[in-house]
Parts: C-alpha cells; structure tokens; sequence
DNA sequence: GTGCTATAGATGCAACTTGCACATATCATC
DNA sequence: GATGATATGTGCAAGTTGCATCTATAGCAC
C-alpha cells in the first residue's frame, strides 16, 4: 500500500503487501501454528503460514527463520535439532509458556486493532457517502458539523 | 509488542506500541481527517490523529510530518503555506482526487485485514479453550472477560 | 559419480524506516 | 529578553526488510 507499489499486485487491487513481516504479524500466527501443532520446524510452518497471514503480503522464509530466532531468544519457543529421518536436519520449534502467554498478548491486540479498524472503516465509509451526496449539490455550506478554516 | 519493550505501557498491558507509524497507519487516519476537514494543516492534525489512530501506538509528530510529505510528492495531498493569523506559517493541506482514491484502497486494505484479524483471533480463541481443557492442570479458567497479564 | 531437484536452514547487505533529539521561526505574555 | 505555545521541520544511529545467495543432505535419473 505505501509509494512503493507492489510486486505482486502491482495497480491491479489495493493490497498490504508493503507492510512488514518480522516484527509485524509473523509472529502471532507462527505462535498460533506452533500452539496448533504442538511441534514443528520452520520449513513446515512456512508452507501453513499463508493460510493464516494477517495481511495479503507474501511472508518471506527468511523473515520466518529470523522471527523464529527472536522468538527463542525471547524464551517464547525452544528448539532442538531433529536428526532423525531423511533429509537434512531441522530444527524442531516448540512453545513456551512464555510463548503462549505471548500469543494471548497479541490476541489481545489484533482483537483491538481489528475493532478499531472496523471502526475506522464504517466512519471513513459513512463519511464517503456524504461527501458523495453533498458533492453534487454546488458546494455551498462548509459543513454544518463545525470545522471552519480562517 | 515485539522483543523491545514499549515504553509506554511497560508490562502493564499488551500494545502495538512497537509498531511502525510511518507507511502502516497514519496514512490513512491522516487521509480521513483531511477528507473530513477539507482543509488542514499538520500541528491541527495531530491534535485529533489519537482519536481515529489504529494501533494505540504514539503518533509521533515527526512521522505525521513526513507522511504528509510523502503524500504530497505522491499527489495525494496539495499543500499551501498559509501566512494569515498570528503564529508561524502554517502549510495547509488539502486531499486530491488521487488522494480521495487512496483513502478508498486503504479503506479496502483495512476492511480486509481487520476481518483477517477477527477470524485469527476467534481461532485462536477457540483453539485455546481446546487446549486449555485438554491440560489437566487445574489452572485457574482462563477468564472468560478475558484480559489477563503477567 | 555427476547432475538435478526437493528439503531445510541460514547469512549478507543495501535500502529503507523509525524514534528521539534537536533546530528554526513567530507571536504573546510576563 | 525570557519563557512558553504554536508550527514545521532535519539529523542520525539503530533497527528492519527484501532479495540474492550460501551450505548441506538425500533421492533419483543418467
């Protein structure tokens, strides 16, 4: 949404692509994938993520790797390396309860956030459709609601 | 919310303190305001950007100004110095077509994220009770009003 | 055994964004 | 002439991001 448009949608719909990963909304649906699985490594959660994205942006592996990185330094999840199996080796990611604890705090603020931006769409919404009608009459009264510019 | 802790509310409660201001949601609150006011200038602005902001993050004063900016050079915005009244000169921005458009993408934008955000949070609401009465720790009922912190 | 692909995790770095402190200027009041 | 409110900005270190690239294992075809 921002300047820079966008690589995927370029001008075809208004999207969030531009907006952040990492400290953004990686975080709460990895938080939410691990609470669901109960275990699993990064290359897993990266192909479930999309389905839960938050925004319509592509979610770059390497943002998932980091943010998993911060997560355990932040004592939200635990990994262990998984050497069992074929392939190469992958790290098994596991919540805390500092993890959880921290997945409750972020659904307490998406909840927030989800309600002020319905809040915002309603009024910008509502606020379009006057303007809309009030715009094909020759402009005349500057909005009885109050605002006068001197 | 991310790793670095908001110096505002502390531990007190979770916040989207740590998010981003510039590109993510002033955009758009500053976008509706100017539809609404027809005609404003930036301190003007940031007296009433807390009211409609999104996130219940500060809306710094520097960002709102840069924002501004970018919107101009963006063609979203017009902007005149006003040097009527007393006081320093003020510079008076008013909303384009191009602008009015943005706020209707971003409006689009916001809709959608904010619907993607309640169905995150009644999953992971719902998964938590699951979850919570599959443990057969006794652990006091995740009240049900909701809002608990460390 | 060489090349190819899928899986898995990670790093390097330029470009960009952000928070905070500070700069500039006008006017009013003391 | 000092102080504070109004008003608009800039400077810069620290942090974040997108994209390209790297390492490594295993399976399969040739």
């Amino acid at each position: 949404m921002p300047n820079r448009t966008c690589p995927r949608h370029g001008k075809q719909h208004p999207c969030s692509c531009a907006m952040g990963n990492l400290y953004r909304f990686v975080e709460p649906v990895l938080l939410f994938l691990l609470q669901r699985k109960g275990r699993a490594h990064g290359y897993e959660l990266a192909t479930e993520v999309r389905k839960h994205a938050l925004t319509d942006a592509e979610i770059e592996v390497s943002a998932l790797y980091r943010t998993l990185r911060q997560l355990e330094q932040n004592d939200c999840v635990t990994s262990a390396w998984d050497v069992e199996g074929s392939g190469p080796a992958r790290r098994l990611y596991e919540l805390t309860p500092r993890g959880k604890e921290h997945l409750e705090e972020w659904i307490t603020v998406l909840a927030h956030m989800s309600e002020s931006m319905s809040r915002f769409v309603r009024e910008a919404r509502s606020q379009d459709e006057t303007i809309g009608a009030k715009s094909e009459t020759p402009r005349a009264r500057p909005d009885a609601s109050g605002i006068h510019i001197e």
